[in-house]
DNA sequence: CACCCGACTGTGACCGGTCACAGCCCAGTC
DNA sequence: GACTGGGCTGTGACCGGTCACAGTCGGGTG
């Protein structure tokens, strides 16, 4: 490697380009490093890395030669080896759900943008709920030296698996649901719920049924139970809770389940929804005249459905900006600050209305 | 740093404990490395790294006492540390765009899947269209030092943004559309258009509009192409062509643009067909009878909307699939195979019928 | 018995950054 | 003229793995 300084090689210009270009090739693929850059600018790598951490009290020539090297090269610092060293690595894990679910995903999409604006970044993995991929997602973003972790586990198996495991890193749970271990960012599912609840009772219904997502999603837990209670406070009419998968076509499957003395149907979802709207339709009911219809989640298509849906809307958007900020309070060593829970809001469509009769 | 082994020192168990928690202590928050482990299993570090590397030759006992020392240590290895000496990491990037579209984004996950099996790793960032992002999303990949890039980028500027950037890695196209500029996992824009128009044909349609995506997207701008082209090479009257910015609300407003004469309508996706749908039934029309709609995409909630969507199905999954074996045969130094372009298929429901008259 | 060979293991350099520390140089002061 | 101090820069160790190479050891062979 040359060590040469400018002013040692009189002819600087032309005899550098071949000794870079020897060193490119020295180097494989590899591309410049520090030291290239270094021996450009005719400093040492020290003021090179100063230069590019901003490092205050260098001569502003100085900086200027070292900016020019790095543009002639071409240089990119190895974040590795940056990593390797100070033992951080500027980038927070987001451990996300198997399944292409456009909450969970939409989340993770605002965690990345919004820890981009504070100058982090983001590395994704998905784990399914079994305790062993849990492990290896852990495994690899704890190896790759990430800062922190999001954990965006709905399933209830998947909080349980981290548990068990040495995690030697901060984390953040989005969407876990109501019960917050401590650092979570989430959306409030028994506000969610009675705020359906409360509209349809405003209509004036009584014989409400409740068509739940999986139980082992702790959402859907949380919302069937706070359904119940509802009701129970009520004193209204007690339905079989019916339960599907959050797909359509569990939506479709459950018309057939329906309670026909139900007026109003509260759904887990907006997918589900769709899938029972269309079951009733298809045996000749309307809705909202004969069963009034709310959903959960406000997806784009929930606007534009038949009839438009009566929704409560989640703003995954929040979620996710509100964990960048858990997170970056956290890496602070800040201590747990009960944030609260992130208020739904309920979107009031043509999907709803009084009962018939 | 303490380097006896256990032959070296009588009352082992007792006397190691201690040690590793001093060393432990040393090194902060940091984990054991490998020395740790080394030292612990009364073996050379080198011996932990064949071990961990599953090289030939290492006895059985030896073996096993590595593996009990990891795991007694709750050791992880430093992918850092890895990759940086290596100069590769086993990790491919994915750069995805800034929307959280379902049709990228389960892409997305469909890589990270298939990827994991042929064990690769993942790590996704977003970019928006702008050049300045799209070089920041690189500069973050490669300065991590992935191996290869999967580029999810439909809009056409990103990728001439990459165009202009020494990329110094492998890069493979996904969704991009339709003429691969080399390396590329795409489905057939130009099948899917035809396999749309050829069915409204067969129902005897005639006067059929298209709803285009924004042309900015190379798909939009292929489909609405091969639909100028199908609508010259079989004399079809010419309505003028609609644009929308992939909402349902984009849908919503071209209903109230649609040519009357039109009695079929084939859209750039699903969220559009039912914004106009929705349009269209609150004008009193009704669908099919009297315009037939095609959507694109065939999401999960076409199955159920009112009434079910006759669709273009494309296979996302199987372009993240796609994707990773042409990186996998891409780093392995193969030459360009042209694999061809994924097919997509139509999937005929209930929102086409012959037109009335 | 010397020799060789293969199976197994240890040694030290190195990847490309950052950190702690030690310079150098020049202006200002007594 | 010697001394101090601050602005700026250089030096070498180190992070935790992998690589290339050099042992060590026991058994078979001439």
């Amino acid at each position: 490697m040359p060590n040469t300084r400018p002013q040692d090689c009189p002819d600087a210009a032309g005899r550098y380009c071949e000794l870079l270009e020897e060193a490119a090739v020295a180097n494989g693929s590899r591309g410049p490093s520090m030291h290239d850059v270094a021996a450009r600018a005719g400093v040492s790598h020290q003021t090179v890395s100063r230069v590019l951490n901003d490092f205050p009290g260098i001569r502003p020539d100085t900086r200027a030669r070292v900016l020019a090297a790095i543009e002639e090269m071409g240089y990119r610092r190895n974040l590795a080896a940056r990593a390797l060293v100070t033992g951080r690595s500027q980038t927070i894990g987001m451990i996300g759900p198997e399944a292409a679910d456009i909450g969970p995903l939409s989340t993770l999409h605002a965690v990345e943008r919004a820890a981009r604006d504070v100058g982090l970044h983001t590395m994704m993995t998905s784990a399914d709920p079994a305790a062993a991929s849990v492990r290896d997602a852990l495994e690899f973003l704890v190896g790759r030296g990430v800062d922190a972790i999001a954990l965006v586990a709905q399933q209830r198996s998947v909080v349980e698996a981290l548990d068990g495991l040495d995690v030697r890193v901060p984390v953040v749970h989005l969407l876990t649901g109501g019960d917050p271990p401590g650092w979570a960012a989430s959306i409030d599912q028994r506000a969610g719920v009675r705020l359906a609840l409360e509209h349809l009772r405003a209509l004036g219904h009584e014989r409400i049924q409740h068509l739940a997502g999986p139980q082992t999603y702790a959402e859907a837990q949380l919302r069937r139970r706070e359904f119940d209670a509802f009701v129970s406070e009520h004193g209204l009419p007690r339905l079989e809770v019916l339960e599907g998968d959050w797909t359509t076509d569990a939506g479709y499957a459950a018309g057939a389940r329906l309670d026909p003395a139900a007026t109003a149907v509260v759904c887990g979802n907006d997918d589900m929804a769709f899938g029972l709207i269309h079951a009733l339709v298809s045996a000749g009911r309307t809705v909202p005249d004969d069963v009034s219809v709310v959903g959960y989640d406000d997806t784009p298509t929930s606007r534009h459905s038949l009839p438009p849906l009566t929704t409560v809307r989640q703003d995954f958007e929040a979620v996710g900006t509100r964990a960048v900020g858990l997170i970056v309070a956290r890496i602070a060593g800040d201590e747990p600050a009960d944030a609260g829970l992130i208020a739904p809001t309920l979107v009031e469509r043509a999907s709803t209305a009084p009962p018939r009769d």
